[in-house]
RNA sequence: UGGGGAGUAGUGUAACGGCAGCACGGCAGAUUCUGGAUCUGCUUGUAGGGGUUCAAAUCCUCUCUCCCCAGCCA
């Protein structure tokens, strides 16, 4: 008996599911499969279904199959295998054995086509592809019977048989099954369940040149895995009636498929075919560039498994078609790496602020605290000395309503540091500010002061000349709207891609201790956001991902005053 | 005009004949050595009409809107 985990929001699956096992449908037993096809990169909305399929079997003590999908040899490529893989395991969830192809299953499939074939129930049709739609019907008219249709059980074994031995050419057969060619549902319409492909396979090779289409394959393969609950998407609803009906006919194993919306989230796309647009079309560097919502950009970007499947948790499953606002999965990682980054200080844009009063070589190494969320991540020292860099937007000349970072004549503090005052202002010849002088209190060493004085703001700073270089790349969303449809007659998605959603700073300064940073390291650049280590970094300059933002009201105030 | 689905705050998702809840967002405030985090409060919803019932988001009925299907893709 399974205890389901009373944490975990319901949903209607899992309805369905403590009702089989309530009625002992399946023996009590609990198995479901994720079976992506070997075409591409997975992406954020499979992380819906793996968590999904992944999480179900777990809460009911069952198990999850990662199954490949490859029927067809002409898209699929060994290299989407394993990065599959990688995405699936990194997402934390163990497939342990059960790692499976449809390919695998080919025998099997051509057994069970030659049964049907046997019972009268599929036959050999010589229709051209376009003929063959033309016999089809529209989804208002039924469709014309096959002038093959009634070919003798031998006739159609023979031409079968042939078919895998390669005596015709692609395309000139197909095998179909013999349901009803007027049917309101197209997929019953004799759907082709074989069809000739000379092709190599990437695991079987040249062993066969006749490919088993989806619908056929699909349902023998959970049959074969005794899947319990087969999991898909909303868009196989009307072929669930095609996957009862061979597995009724072929009198096989009957597991129950179950259809749930997919995933579709605000600013961004989820398509193969867009992000195919988007990576030969330049906008992007790559499937796994860090703005793209494939599980390696977001990997890349600085995401954490953890939150990606809390995310998962948090939207739900349900049969509505629904866009997730971003905004969601960006609360997850900040949730996430609020409680396991470190803090640590870094200047993106810096401003020179000398410290007049303060002597010339002298240095201190004061105490900072690693994270306030978690004692036990401890302190660092952080070297202080008369010439710092501080963000160039935390200084105003004239500070506008609501500003109380530093301006002539404020006071503010330096974290972990001193309270600091401006007391001069230095331009270069176009006006443009090169640096800010100040004084600076000794009393305030470490950031209180004696007297009981507030100060407005803390501004994170670096000592120039302890720092090092670094370039930051800020990501900002892919598409300007939330709906990748909501553009001008005409036009499609490509026309609200965000020209600004990578913002590369080359010349930002880092506090010494990230002297020793590995590409993926996470950090948070204090008061700025979640930063992640990009594999493209240099012995001498470190390149970091910003993953997101911290929550920021005066950016809003600022907005607002627009 | 064929078949299959779906309509609950701005967004997502619960409630399965019995108080419409939760999360995100938004807006206030408290607090703070991150304008972060944390805490508190507020905001807004059952597509529409009829019916059954003591009681309807839930059952019945009519209507409206949206999505999917005419690959030898999955």
């Amino acid at each position: 008996m399974t205890t389901p985990d009373l944490t975990a929001p319901s949903n209607f699956i899992k309805t369905i599911i403590e009702e089989d096992l309530k009625t002992k449908k399946y023996d009590n037993r609990v198995h479901t499969r994720f079976p992506p096809e070997p075409n591409g990169y997975l992406h954020i909305g499979h992380a819906k279904s793996i968590c999904l399929n992944f999480g179900i079997a777990k809460e009911f003590n069952g198990l999850c199959n990662l199954r490949m999908d490859d029927t067809n040899p002409t898209k699929e490529e060994a290299e989407y295998v394993e990065s599959i893989k990688a995405d699936v395991r990194w997402l934390g969830f163990d497939w342990q054995e059960r790692m499976y192809y449809a390919s695998d299953y080919f025998g099997r499939f051509y057994e069970c086509a030659v049964e049907l074939i046997k019972k009268g129930r599929a036959y050999v049709c010589d229709l051209t592809p376009d003929e063959m739609r033309h016999y089809r019907g529209t989804l208002t008219e039924p469709g014309k019977e096959s002038p093959f249709r009634n070919r003798s059980v031998e006739e159609n074994l023979d031409l079968f048989e042939r078919m895998r031995a390669g005596d015709f050419s692609d395309g000139s057969r197909t095998l179909r099954a013999k349901i009803d060619m007027s049917s309101g549902n197209i997929n019953m319409r004799d759907p082709v369940i074989y069809r000739i492909l000379h092709a190599e396979h990437h695991r079987t090779g040249d062993k066969w040149c006749i490919y088993p289409m989806y619908d056929f394959a699909h349902c023998i393969s959970d049959s074969i895995e005794r899947i319990t609950h087969s999991i898909c998407t909303l868009e196989f609803e009307d072929h669930r009636p095609l996957y009862d009906w061979f597995l009724n006919e072929l009198n096989l194993y009957h597991p129950q498929q179950i259809e749930f919306a997919r995933l579709n989230l605000s600013h961004t796309i989820m398509s193969k075919r867009k992000f195919i647009q988007l990576v030969e079309g330049g906008y992007v560097l790559g499937w796994d560039d860090p703005r793209m919502p494939t599980i390696s950009g977001l990997r890349r970007r600085g995401y954490t498994s953890e939150a990606i499947r809390n995310f998962a948790e948090r939207i739900g499953v349900a049969k509505r078609e629904s866009t997730v606002d971003i905004a969601l999965l960006e609360h997850c990682i900040r949730e996430d790496l609020n409680k396991r980054a470190p803090r640590v200080m870094a200047v993106l844009r810096p401003l020179k602020v000398t410290i007049d009063n303060y002597p010339e070589d002298n240095t201190e190494e004061l105490d900072a605290i690693n994270n306030p969320e978690d004692p036990d991540m401890g302190t660092r020292k952080v070297p202080f000395s008369r010439v710092l860099y501080i963000e160039e937007d935390d200084f105003q000349e004239e500070p506008q309503k609501g500003f109380f970072r530093l301006s002539p004549g404020r006071e503010v503090r330096l974290r972990y540091a001193y309270f600091i005052k401006c007391v001069n202002v230095v331009k270069d010849d176009s006006g443009k500010i090169t640096e800010v002088r100040c004084t600076y209190d000794p009393a305030t060493r470490g950031g209180d002061s004696p007297d009981g004085r507030k100060v407005k703001a803390t501004l994170h700073w670096v000592s120039a000349r302890h720092a090092l270089d670094a370039e930051a790349r800020l990501y900002d969303h892919l598409l300007l709207k939330e709906d990748a449809n909501d553009v001008a007659e005409g036009q499609d998605f490509k026309s609200i891609i965000n020209s600004g959603s990578l913002e590369i700073l080359t010349a930002c300064k880092l506090e010494p201790s990230l002297a020793n940073t590995k590409a993926g390291d996470r950090y948070q650049f204090e008061r700025l956001g979640y930063f992640c280590a990009d594999r493209d970094s240099l012995k001498d300059k470190l390149i970091f991902n910003r993953t997101v933002t911290l929550k920021d009201t005066w950016a809003k105030v600022q907005k607002k005053g627009q």
